[in-house]
DNA sequence: CCAAAAGTGTTGAAGTTACACCCATGT
DNA sequence: ACATGGGTGTAACTTCAACACTTTTGG
């Protein structure tokens, strides 16, 4: 845009993961023991380089995705988060890294990483109270991706994504417990949420396992809008721990 | 990440900006007539490459910005937007952009920048309903934006910064009925604006100009969050043209 | 006095909360 | 039968849209 002899600089471009998920009625984290050396030995988020000069930023968290964890790539929500280019933020030179969220229904294993040293799922709260040190600003980033999936939750179908194919209410409910940190009252969130149209629709048969009546299962719907919105509950006075309610 | 001798590619990196404000009513988007060759001579949104090494992104965006307007940088929102970085988007190679929104009040002169070679305030709609065409996948990244402040004054204070440091709740009104594209009933509006606490705070006297009683002045107040939020009207029916109502 | 815009009161409809209650299953 | 969680009804309360009405200015 100036003289013509002038070059504009170049920066290295990479993809990062904030890999949500619900394990016992937890919201959890997807981190990395790094392998290399800036931050050797350091949870961190899973990402890496492009791969490739014309690589799709957006396939490259893909690609990220699936080897970091055995997802069936149909069935994960992933979306652009936000941009993180502080010069500082890494010491091999300007790093400038584009964040992505991704929700995942519960995997029941401890997925051992293809690619990193070693992968674990973090309880969300353990980064919020920054009891954990992580990696460059990865706390950062996750507390953003939280934040995304909080506000998300409310006015879209996100919340479907933390469950299967086949779920009922009840779980979907604890989704929004654990995402949010609240307690919802189980009779107004039964009806609040078939209110929306074509939020959940009904699947065939019903199935109990937790010992009493059977609960109808339901499989996420067209509508992506939520109206009227689920609004998380305000907090009642003093209660901002970090994410959990005054337990 | 992989082997030693691999090296990562690297992107070229751009800011842009969305920069939005009200004019006779209606919501602008500042465009730039293209001076250099790709897309010569088609309207786009200012920007430009980091200007060196170790700029920071946002303050690139802050640099560009009073570029194009004569904006005493304190009274202008800024935020990140969305990072666009299709293999495609640019025939000068891998350019990746990182979109920003900019909330401006209005401009009485038509801002004739000082880079670019022709400044002006498009209405919103000429770029939403795609009868004018913009350089690279800039219309894709105004639509963005606007939906972005559409969604964002809804429960932020972000409407404010659409009027000077001084303005009337009629002022203010304007503002959600632009950016949203409905009308709003004046005086349900008044009361809600004021339920909450410390959106807008009272300034001292009163202005008329417009030939009726003289309303009350006030200027943004502390709070960020709105609550309870100033939620849009339910479009009624079939109505969604190009961001208008059925006129 | 009249027009025009600011600001106030009120009412009926709709939504929300809290909780009593019934239903269907495993043991 | 009874414990456990699924699902339904409903009354009290809060919020909200709609609109009549009063206030304050300029001409």
């Amino acid at each position: 845009m100036e003289a013509d002899a002038w070059s504009p600089p170049s920066v290295l471009l990479t993809v990062d993961l904030v890999i949500l998920t619900l394990r016992e009625g937890r919201l959890c984290v997807l981190l990395v023991e790094r392998g290399e050396d800036p931050f050797r030995g350091m949870p961190a988020l899973p990402g890496g380089f492009l791969s490739h000069d014309c690589e799709e930023i957006l396939d490259a968290a893909h690609r990220e995705l699936s080897e970091e964890t055995a997802l069936t790539a149909g069935y994960v929500h992933l979306e652009q988060l936000a941009t993180y280019g502080a010069a500082g933020r890494d010491p091999r030179g300007r790093v400038v890294s584009v964040a992505h969220l991704a929700i995942a229904p519960g995997l029941p294993e401890p997925v051992a990483g293809t690619d990193a040293s070693d992968a674990a799922w973090i309880p969300a709260e353990s980064v919020l109270s920054g009891a954990l040190e992580l990696a460059f600003d990865h706390r950062r980033i996750v507390t953003d991706g939280i934040e995304r999936a909080r506000t998300k939750i409310e006015s879209s179908a996100l919340a479907t994504a933390f469950c299967g194919e086949l779920f009922t209410i009840a779980e979907l409910q604890q989704v929004y417990e654990a995402v949010w940190g609240t307690e919802l009252d189980t009779r107004n969130f039964y009806r609040k949420v078939q209110a929306v149209e074509g939020f959940i629709v009904p699947a065939g048969s019903g199935r109990k396992t937790t010992g009493g009546r059977p609960a109808r299962l339901y499989r996420a719907g067209p509508t992506t809008v939520l109206f009227p919105p689920l609004s998380r509950p305000v907090p009642t006075a003093a209660e901002e721990d970090t994410g959990e309610k005054g337990n």
